[in-house]
DNA sequence: GCTCCTGTTTGTCCTGGACAAAACCGTTGT
DNA sequence: ACAACGGTTTTGTCCAGGACAAACAGGAGC
């Protein structure tokens, strides 16, 4: 039987790299270069895809395209980072608190995952819960997928389990009167659980949030900030948002959005961010707590 | 001020049409030509933005971009299909059960809406909540949207409630020990309400469901099912995604996972599909149940 | 009515060229 | 030693225009 092809759409839809980059790189570097079938179109091995997909991972770190196509075949896996264990204790017991949680994705055991959740939630209340366990853990989930230990589907399954777990604390929570914050992200940027962290510690003093869920056109979130009346429109991007992008995107959001809107911008995507004007970095989750602080001292 | 210009792959993001599809409807049809940027690059209009995203709409729903961009300007928006209210009453009061839910959509009040989705639930019970309450709503709402009569941001509030609503759910329910099933979408599907609503009733029928979330790329899929010892893969497919794909998508997949595992496909985006050999059509959600039972007659 | 066939429509792929923005690097000045 | 600066290389994205297969529509024949 014939291997499995992919063609050069399938490709960018499964690593993320466009079309334009696969054909680039193939004239440029010499990979990939993929066979063609009876049309002359490319077609792609799984080999290659994977490839693929772990240099695109590398380059997110900040590897530069040329070096890592130069590297022999088995080279590049060495390249990733080594985060985790920096003291391995001399025992197999977990050292850190969070191992426990980590193993249980590790083991594909969801049920073990929750229920440990459940337990640390009950114990330090969900403040406490949301920045001592899950943004610290979704950081070591983070590292462990950029280190390649961390399979795509185990990264899946973490991720829909903890939006679960927040979205079902949130509901617990009486809807306060507070500023009314929108909270979004902007198309390509599909990840939700910073929202959920930030819409989770908003809700928990006092503020109305808007959840609208992620990847809302720039046009789509001016439009619902006049709907809803917002005070406050609040985005967040992920590490894996490409950087370059995102201070055209907050310029022109900023400019179609009305003056007296505040745009609060988080995320591990905007960490070293030229701030543009009227435009309110978040850096970390305490962050976001002060300027809502700071909101409603400018609003009496 | 000068307005605002999107660049092609802005556009792109934000319409859902491919750089080539643009390029190649400014080449045949004469639309849309936006304006050059100083580097000869296209700058569109905020304008033809909006009306890229009508014509999409009206594409999904069966239309052909060749008569479309034939039509004059405001002749379009008349195309749309008018499915609500086919008998008014002579009351104002919601005449139909579901009215006054979306009604609250509609009046963005968000609490209204949740306050009477949860007053159904308690009332219905879980499983005929989804069937009689989730199913039609949704189905209320995609018609609502296809004939422009919902804004995006109305249907992204709907779709986020209702995900809470329907994972709070679930997160209540034992996890039984029937056969285990991956919960996912392809990539390019992100619709997740339809997975939602399967993993509810099969978790209430004591399977033991994994929660995956939306765009597994096709190799991770296979690897899941591997590393959870799946008994089936179920994917879902909207009515959005585009229906010639829908067939080469579940072939590769089928090639690649292994033959002791189902493979069930549904969702509106294959109601009327010419079923493949080795995979399970499910075109409504009893159907789901039926194929547990099928499925659990077939392994003792 | 139905099926089969043919012409048209439509999306996607191809090549190869161009260029701007970002990253890098060596030099100079403090 | 280090910071600022300017030139060079790298890299992604855009463009034009050509080709073609798959989907579709519509008519001829049964």
């Amino acid at each position: 039987m014939a291997e499995p092809k992919f063609n050069i759409a399938v490709v960018e839809r499964d690593t993320g790299l466009s079309k334009d980059v696969l054909r680039m790189w193939e004239r440029r570097y010499g990979f990939p270069v993929p066979e063609r079938d009876g049309n002359g179109e490319r077609a792609y091995s799984a080999e290659q895809v994977d490839r693929l997909r772990l240099i695109k991972r590398l380059m997110d770190q900040g590897h530069r395209p040329g070096k890592l196509m130069a590297l022999p075949g088995d080279a590049l896996a060495d390249l990733a980072p080594r985060h985790g264990r920096e003291a391995v204790g001399q025992t197999d017991a977990p050292v850190e608190p969070l191992d426990d949680l980590i193993d249980a994705i590790r083991r594909h055991d969801g049920a073990a995952y929750q229920q440990g959740m459940q337990h640390r939630l009950a114990r330090q209340g969900l403040m406490r819960f949301v920045l001592d366990t899950v943004a610290p853990l979704t950081r070591r989930i983070g590292e462990a997928w950029e280190d390649g230990s961390l399979e795509v589907f185990e990264e899946h399954l973490f991720t829909e389990l903890t939006k679960r777990l927040l979205r079902q604390a949130i509901a617990g929570l009486p809807t306060g009167g507070g500023p009314r914050v929108l909270l979004t992200s902007v198309p390509e940027e599909p990840h939700m659980l910073g929202l959920l962290m930030v819409e989770t510690l908003l809700a928990l003093e006092g503020a109305e949030c808007v959840p609208l869920g992620t990847e809302m056109p720039l046009l789509e979130i001016a439009r619902a900030a006049e709907a809803h009346q917002a005070d406050i429109v609040a985005l967040s991007f992920s590490v894996a948002f490409p950087q370059r992008h995102v201070t055209g995107v907050l310029q022109q959001l900023r400019q179609i959005l009305a003056p007296r809107v505040d745009l609060w911008v988080g995320g591990m995507g905007v960490r070293r961010l030229a701030v543009a004007a009227g435009v309110v970095p978040l850096p970390t989750l305490e962050a976001a707590l002060s300027a809502l602080n700071a909101w409603r001292a400018e609003h009496p």
